[in-house]
DNA sequence: CCTGGCACTCATCGCGGCCGAGTGCCAAAT
DNA sequence: ATTTGGCACTCGGCCGCGATGAGTGCCAGG
């Protein structure tokens, strides 16, 4: 078991190491906390903390930099969650107030967060099977009558359309009561319950419509379960140039793995549904962000995460701060949302 | 002006550099070009082409790089535009094909485009104003009465929201009301008609819907209009790490760059309608992006483009290559969306 | 106008030595 | 038992040096 002054000094090093970027010593770490004890004294805690894998030295004869166990331990027991300052909120709903629609809405909470957290922003939409219908509509195509357009809009205000190609010709009065039919089963339920409530829905239409409605449920059922299903934007790459001067090791992979929607969806996809989660270093599964952490949490207009979103930084990064900023911001998007 | 040989000795600069990245000397092009000529031949070509400037010395005693001025006469007398071979035409078929709607093709555009030219890849969503109305959706939503959503939908499949706070409440019949005879005014038509087509549609409401009926209209003349009307997506930032080894300062403010949308659409915009444009290194307008190339193209369903598409990379980049795979994928991307 | 020869330039690389931050250990002090 | 000052030691980073060699410009002869 580590002393209170053990940790003590460990925070003292995360903390130097994280505003610096170098290696931090004992003579140091004294200087410039009062830690009322001498460098030796440090030096031997130092020494202990590394035995216990806190801590590491790049090299003999260099200072200390915390390893991943470290920020664990860090964020878990030694640092809270620093709020923002009233100005910063304020700039925050300023900024997001004057999104005029889901993709705006989207587009700014990417380019605040990372301008907040000075790291790489990435917001997921808002999931479909997590929100409610808002209301399902059917275009004929006019070139084509044997196509049909479906739109899906969500009360998040997110819109997914797909094509369909009817087997055989639909008129427009089969298509206005295929629209009224199903509107009055799933508008206001749930986009998860849609698969049962539209179950049995092509058998109550005339033969000859059977295979267009058919069809028209498959392909709404579909759109639901896609990969496409779940969305994603990222922004603030240019925070990567930040890194430390080594670059193009450090930064290649990162960019990879961003390019990379899989990864990101599954990356927040582990991160907690409620509560704020921080994953750092090798914590990651996927190879590429072994060097970074990851501060994701859920958002949503009522109680319930529709979605999530977060940071990708440098293990070494102010976990305090960015993990206000994250939470404040999924915060007022939640707020935003309920809004509309 | 320069003899026939001359020019031969640029390309062959511009050629060598390119594949080596390293400046080239009057030895080496001999040795892999068959130009017929000595060295010490070469290098007084090499000086004449020094005294126009097309090409310079990084220092003395060093090889030869070709200037922005060099690239530009490569690029409009030198070089032709690479035809694609049929397996990679068949690969980009094939990528696109599976595109189930329009975010799916952009997708999958960027990311095609940043594989095949191994660079960042810049596609804008087709132009709402540039295409013709499919659809245009009322809906009320549920919660509050008084709020409209308008959902307008293109023919080249992209789908614009908005809500709409009504000054008094509005009942269903009139939205089916205003609803039907918007679509028969404007469906099939195109959107930069839009504002001379309902420019009196209100008059013809009962005075009491008239509020509504206007501020849905104020609205919808709104989103052609608004800066989010032009969208984009850009992909394969990763291969910004081929840039040099000299990284941060060349790779952080073309970062930077792409992630303002507005830079973006201003080097798009800056491109021709029809043709390919490049823009060679300082000829971009915007200072982040002296050292860099665009090469852009207008792409759309029909004869007219309808949005642009291109890819960044470094000044030395294979522009025979990159343009040809630019205007492929452009032709196949026309194509799909003819198709849906 | 082309060519071979020649002197010159200058970036790059490897080497050796110095410097100093930071450590680990120990014996004395508290 | 813990803290502290002292001290020897380690090792990465920095500097200056000379050797190397690719590449050039110039010139005189074909």
């Amino acid at each position: 078991m580590l002393s209170e002054r053990r940790l003590e000094v460990l925070r003292a090093i995360v903390q130097d190491y994280v505003g610096t970027e170098e290696p931090v010593g004992s003579k140091a770490l004294t200087e410039r906390h009062q830690l009322g004890v001498s460098p030796a004294t440090v030096r031997n805690d130092m020494a202990a903390l590394e035995d216990e894998g806190f801590i590491a030295q790049p090299h003999t004869s260099a200072g200390r930099i915390p390893t991943d166990k470290g920020y664990r331990l860090f964020v878990d027991r030694l640092a809270g969650v620093k709020p923002l300052s009233p100005p910063e909120r304020r700039a925050i709903q300023n900024f997001l107030d004057g999104a005029v629609d889901l993709d705006d809405v989207v587009g700014r909470t990417v380019r605040l967060l990372a301008q907040l957290t000075r790291q790489v922003a990435v917001v997921q939409y808002p999931s479909l099977t997590r929100s409610t219908v808002r209301h399902v509509e059917l275009l004929a195509l006019v070139p084509a009558p044997a196509r049909v357009m479906l739109v899906l809009i969500a009360d998040t205000g997110r819109v997914e359309q797909r094509m369909v190609d009817c087997p055989a010709p639909v008129g427009e009065t089969a298509l206005a009561d295929l629209r009224a039919r199903l509107n009055s089963r799933v508008a206001g339920r749930r986009f998860a319950d849609v698969p049962q409530l539209v179950q049995d829905l092509a058998e109550s239409f005339e033969q000859e419509d059977r295979g267009t409605v058919s069809t028209v449920l498959a392909t709404l059922l579909e759109t639901l379960v896609e990969e496409t299903e779940e969305r994603l934007m990222i922004g603030g790459t240019a925070n990567l140039t930040r890194f430390g001067h080594d670059f193009p090791l450090t930064i290649r992979p990162v960019l990879e793995a961003l390019e990379e929607q899989v990864v990101l969806l599954k990356l927040l996809g582990e991160a907690k549904d409620s509560g704020m989660t921080v994953r750092i270093g090798h914590e990651n599964a996927h190879e590429g962000l072994n060097s970074t952490s990851v501060v994701a949490v859920g958002y949503g207009s009522g109680d319930e995460a529709v979605a999530k979103l977060g940071v990708v930084g440098p293990t070494r990064m102010d976990y305090p701060g960015t993990m206000g900023a994250v939470r404040a911001v999924a915060r007022y998007v939640g707020q935003i949302l309920a809004e509309s």
